[in-house]
RNA sequence: GCCCUCGUAGCUCAGGUGGCAGAGCACACCCUUGGUAAGGGUGAGGUCAUGGGUUCAAAUCCCAUCGAGGGCUCCA
């Protein structure tokens, strides 16, 4: 939506203004419920704000309304936001009643020692803001009165569930999105982004476009895919897979089902035992479907002999389909599936080359990056933090870490860092790229691990004769194909690149005595390896245009008597806009243009 | 998994205070052979997600299960 950073976000206007409209929401709800709403949190975020509530009736979308008209009213008054700065005793007395604020009270007064180190400047004083008859704990800043907030720059958007402090153990609490903005034009503009988002949700096109389903009797999670859909897959991948050979990648298969030991032994078993679909068992021997390609590809180093420093860096990618078992609930079309696709590749390479090996990997995706249309995109350096969920091993943290920084540092790509992204075994470097609608998604990824190849017992013949274990490097460029489509959809609106649209050219015969000259036509096509359709049906030309227009084909092929007579076609491209009569050999170089063009 | 919402034809959706199941598109057949976004007619298609309950009567009300969506949480 906007490149701000997020420094400059939390020290912008327009979070002030969102902050102050959280807090005018929270009024109007406690005053829905008076003496009976506990309040918990209300920041802003990215386009908007939320507050969490608790409330003694569930919030249904008629209520938002409501809330809106007095949120109207208080902004109306233009009361002042005035800050106070109470003792504990005072900010007890305050939230006698409020049970979230006094447990943030307790917070404040006692940060928690685990996260300590993140925070690097001073506890916070406990700080009140008050406008009207409304008192909230907050750091702030705020805007100066209600007034400054225009009213029909304000909306108020879902109602959701959300735990309390984002803990599973603990209450359920409800939250109100909404969202805030300078000026009504701005609110009509994200309204629009939203609705242009609900257009092209993958789930739908996907049905529209018949490219995959799922089925009650297949389960939930695990998608089916068209003849169009699958299509597009083989284009995905042997796409990526051509790029991965040209950078000296290797192709590897390694199967679906796994046993669990390994699992043990690299320590993703006590990591991610709940998200593996349960054990299948013979003979007292558990075996798992593979959630993951790591362990396969270093049982695979493994076994294929002694290893000299000279033979590395060894490369092995692979398109596996793997199973997790994602809960229920977090199961989101194709973005979010229990059997997919991975694009992963595992890099076996000696300490000093790791700089290189990123450096090759940055190059290519960015590549393929560029290929499918994502040219703003940042870097995010994954860190650990102080829980428990990461391997202990201090030192090679260290390295690893260092490492992944120089290479950014070196290949000059915008980053920046977050503690508590990594994986449990390393470092990460993941790519967020914004679509054209301003989303922002993780797509590529890059690991160093200095964990699991020693678990595994991986080595190599060191120049000094001696056995060393290999880095592993970790790499995924569009992550999941199923994720990835999902996303593809999504950017393109449904209307594929040329190269990689399901049906590249519609052959639309206006009589049936043209349709000799439609089958020569796409046998010519088809034999420079384009993927064509006859519409024969009995359809008026101008219904068969529409068809293909709603699926997106790229180019229409009008064929009647003035075009058999001369040799040509008509093209009518999806754009609608400047039909044309060529020979077919123009309509070749036009085609092929497109598609090495990836427009 | 948890909170909320939802599930009617292949798709998009009406209907519903309990009383014979509806439309458009798609599909099949017939007529139409048309020049750049929907030609006309006829027809077929549903155990109203599944299972139980209340009732003379359930698509409609209640419970459970399954599935989907908005979130929370998680993502090797």
């Amino acid at each position: 939506m906007n490149n701000q950073t997020k420094e400059t976000y939390q020290t912008s206007q327009l979070y002030r203004l969102r902050h102050s409209t959280a807090h005018i929401l929270a009024q109007a709800v406690m005053e829905m419920f008076p003496g009976e709403a506990q309040i918990a949190i209300g920041p802003p975020i990215e386009n908007g704000f939320y507050y969490d509530f608790d409330l003694p009736r569930a919030l249904t979308l008629d209520d938002l309304p409501i809330l809106e008209k007095r949120m109207h009213e208080i902004i109306d008054g233009k009361h002042k936001f005035i800050k106070s700065e109470p003792n504990l005793e005072q900010a007890r007395k305050e939230f006698a009643h409020q049970k979230y604020k006094l447990e943030l009270i307790e917070t404040i007064a006692k940060p928690d020692k685990s996260k300590a180190d993140s925070v690097k400047h001073e506890p916070d004083a406990i700080s009140f803001y008050t406008h009207d008859t409304f008192t909230d704990l907050c750091r702030g800043p705020h805007l100066e009165h209600t007034g400054e907030i225009n009213p029909k720059a304000v909306k108020l958007l879902s109602v959701a569930g959300a735990y309390w402090r984002g803990d599973s153990n603990k209450t359920m609490l409800q939250r109100i999105y909404g969202t805030a903005w300078n000026t009504p034009k701005e609110l009509r503009k994200y309204l629009w982004t939203i609705e242009e988002a609900k257009k092209r949700d993958h789930r739908k096109l996907g049905t529209q476009l018949g490219l995959f389903h799922f089925s009650n009797d297949i389960g939930p999670g695990l998608p089916l895919f068209t003849p169009a859909g699958e299509t597009v897959r083989h284009l995905m991948e042997s796409y990526v897979r051509d790029v991965q050979s040209k950078y000296g990648y290797q192709h590897v298969w390694t199967g679906h089902v796994v046993k669990e030991d390994l699992y043990k032994k690299s320590g993703h078993y006590e990591n991610y035992r709940d998200a593996m679909f349960p054990a299948m068992i013979d003979e007292n021997v558990k075996f798992r479907l593979k959630p993951m390609n790591c362990p396969s590809h270093m049982s695979l180093f493994k076994e294929m002999g002694k290893h000299s420093y000279r033979d590395l860096p060894i490369r092995f990618a692979e398109f596996a389909t793997l199973y997790r078992y994602e809960k229920s609930g977090e199961l989101t079309g194709l973005t979010r599936v229990r059997s997919l696709t991975q694009d992963d590749c595992h890099i076996f390479c000696t300490p000093d080359q790791i700089q290189d090996e990123f450096a090759l990997a940055l190059d290519l995706i960015q590549e393929v990056l560029k290929r499918y249309r994502f040219t703003d995109y940042r870097v995010r350096l994954s860190l650990r933090d102080n829980t428990g969920k990461y391997v202990q091993d201090d030192e090679k943290w260290k390295i690893a870490q260092s490492a992944l920084k120089n290479a950014l540092d070196v290949s000059g790509l915008d980053y920046y860092s977050e503690t508590g992204e990594a994986a449990f075994y390393g470092p990460k470097a993941d790519f967020m790229a914004r679509d054209v609608l301003g989303r922002e998604w993780q797509l590529s990824t890059i690991q160093v691990d200095f964990i699991q190849p020693s678990k595994l017992g991986l080595t190599y013949h060191g120049e000094d004769g001696q056995e060393h274990t290999p880095v592993v490097l970790h790499r995924a460029v569009t992550g999941s194909t199923e994720r990835f489509l999902g996303v593809l959809i999504e950017q393109y609106a449904g209307a594929f690149p040329v190269w990689l649209a399901p049906v590249q050219a519609v052959i639309i015969p206006i009589t049936d005595r043209n349709l000799e000259y439609c089958h020569k036509l796409s046998t010519t096509l088809q034999n420079v390896g384009l993927r064509v359709n006859i519409d024969a049906g009995n359809d008026r030309m101008n219904s068969k245009i529409r068809k293909a227009q709603v699926q997106k084909v790229p180019y229409m092929l009008v064929i009647g008597d003035k075009e058999e007579q001369s040799n040509s076609v008509s093209v009518r491209s999806r754009s609608g806009k400047n039909t044309t009569v060529q020979s077919v050999d123009e309509f070749l170089s036009l085609i092929e243009e497109s598609i090495s063009s990836g427009e």
